[in-house]
DNA sequence: GTCCCGTTTGTATACGTATACAGAATCGTT
DNA sequence: AACGATTCTGTATACGTATACAAACGGGAC
């Protein structure tokens, strides 16, 4: 391995002087510069990325924890949170899945491996995510929020994204309908299914127990739960599921039935994932801006980093009906 | 920051002690560890990542390239390393998208930032990964393969494939058929199409220059590109798209006019990701065990990383026709 | 010519850990 | 009782870089 020292010898000048070239400092003559350059490129050299974490306590890495990047509204999210921080030299490290995701990443910061992380899917782990805050640990949550928990937060405002099904499905005459939340403990399927519930019965359509559904955010989950709800007597006129990756299964489960949306039953989902507008969907769905979420998080870490002691910023997102095919009169779809 | 200095002085130990119980030597009194291990307990000791890799010259981080992670080949693969790496006690750091990730790679590399790649969308590059080659860089290709390149590959056997396919529209007598590929300089789509267009040649269907077409992978490009070919006076018995994320795409182009698969006309993939079997899409497609993959190029690398003069191995998994819905009589699917 | 100031460079050290080496302590063997 | 062998621990140093400090140098201004 070619070290700083290698390059000075060759240049004549010392390891310091090295050094300065690279941060670029101002206080260098001009033909130091040319020589110390000229000397890296001869010997190809390249920074030692460990020891310069070391000296400068940065390691330029930035965690990302993620659920299930299977669900399609993660690889959006990701595609986001890389060209953003990749834009601003910071590498990215990714925790997928595993339930020791949350726990190994803020390992990850005490080991100064990382220097900071941000969580798309904090729920209820507050106590370690608590003495982590605690100790001025740089972390963002993004998508899922905790309540009452001092860090910077972005996420959607799914209680009115919620409100917003119920009204359409109202106005629409659509009063027996499901619910098909994610898991009870992420904020935004408990945000979206108050926001709803809570809507439908002060509409006067109270939803009843027997058509709330948990499907832990997954297709197949959802596709089992709505093929149960499917074959059941009376069949719901709506179902509104608390993702698109569920709305999928949803639909899905129509299919396999021979049954099909908007006729048989309407279907609604949240995120509005690219796939939400494919003609195989043609999803109604409450459209979140889940990549300017992600431009937003990851900008708020980066702000943290170079001034810790920010007020922590709870930034919330307004969210919109996207009307398609899978709910209204197919002529009033596009 | 706590060090081990720190864990040193409040065990009554060296420092050096404290370092052997953290590599678990045998060489350490059972009371000296635990009065270290209580010290550690109590000043919440994590050692430094930077530090520890500058001194083994290991930084336990894996680099994993990725050109579009919105196309769900790679989540799919992505969660099957990351759970791998993980288990090995490896990070993962995710390069995605932008022109310059294979080259960034490279560099984490040379800064030992990270100790080793995994490329799973390498093309014509090869000078630099060449280079890279030469100087002894971990490095595993998956998916994606560079023909004469010495280095560990994992592909599945593309060209039979795509035989596969010409077989089977041969045999249900589809012989006037489009081709659509992906990037022309990648090996998926040109042994893919190769291993097809060969083989329907020899059936004596060769499929005209006009039937050809490049759509990059995506799914926007290909229903574009299929909807101008469904636009055209004579329409084609069978579209054969070089992954699903396109064969989506041909479908929703049909969907969007009204037709269908299989009766307007047949359409089939390759990849078979898990939403290639969802009912919405029900698609015919050329298997390849992608997490299967994906495991056995983990493997490689972190086999290299402890025996880096191993020969290069190169891996080649066979492949399977999955029919459904999207060929052959309605009655022959599911 | 002297003095002061600003620019540029070198010297020395620190970051936090791992490890070679040597010394101390313990044990069994003769 | 003396010896070597073994086990355990401490001392010292190295990994590769960044930076505080001091030194050297040159250029004006008087």
């Amino acid at each position: 391995m070619v070290t700083s020292r290698d390059v000075a010898r060759l240049a004549g000048v010392s390891q310091a002087t090295v050094s300065r070239v690279m941060s670029s400092a101002t206080n260098i003559a001009p033909d130091t510069r040319l020589k110390v350059q000229a000397a890296m490129d001869a010997l190809g050299y390249v920074p030692h990325a460990g020891a310069q974490a070391m000296k400068t306590r940065r390691a330029r890495i930035i965690g990302v924890v993620v659920k299930d990047i299977t669900n399609p509204f993660y690889p959006e999210v990701l595609d986001e949170l890389t060209r953003e921080l990749d834009r601003a030299g910071y590498r990215v490290v990714l925790w997928n899945a595993g339930g020791g995701s949350h726990h190994d990443a803020l390992t990850a910061i005490r080991e100064r491996a990382v220097d900071g992380v941000i969580f798309t899917t904090a729920t209820g782990e507050t106590v370690e995510l608590q003495v982590a805050l605690e100790q001025k640990s740089p972390i963002v949550l993004i998508n899922r929020v905790v309540e009452g928990f001092d860090a910077d937060q972005v996420a959607s405002d799914n209680v009115a994204g919620g409100a917003l099904v119920a009204d359409y499905l109202h106005t629409h005459g659509r009063t027996q309908v499901a619910f098909i939340g994610g898991l009870p403990d992420a904020s935004t399927s408990r945000d979206r299914g108050r926001g709803f519930l809570d809507r439908m019965q002060e509409l006067g359509h109270p939803v009843p127990e027997e058509l709330r559904f948990q499907a832990d955010f997954s297709h197949d989950r959802a596709q089992h739960v709505t093929g149960q709800l499917l074959d059941r007597a009376e069949r719901p006129a709506a179902i509104f599921c608390a993702n698109d990756y569920m709305a999928f299964g949803a639909l899905d489960a129509l299919r396999r039935r021979g049954l099909s949306a908007p006729q048989d039953c309407w279907v609604i989902g949240y995120d509005d994932v690219d796939m939400a507008s494919w003609p195989s969907f043609d999803l109604t769905t409450v459209r979140q801006p889940s990549r300017e979420m992600a431009r937003s998080g990851a900008k708020m870490l980066l702000d943290r980093l170079v001034a810790p002691d920010l007020p922590p910023q709870h930034r919330r997102f307004p969210c919109k009906l996207i009307v398609r095919g899978s709910t209204g009169s197919p002529a009033e779809g596009s």
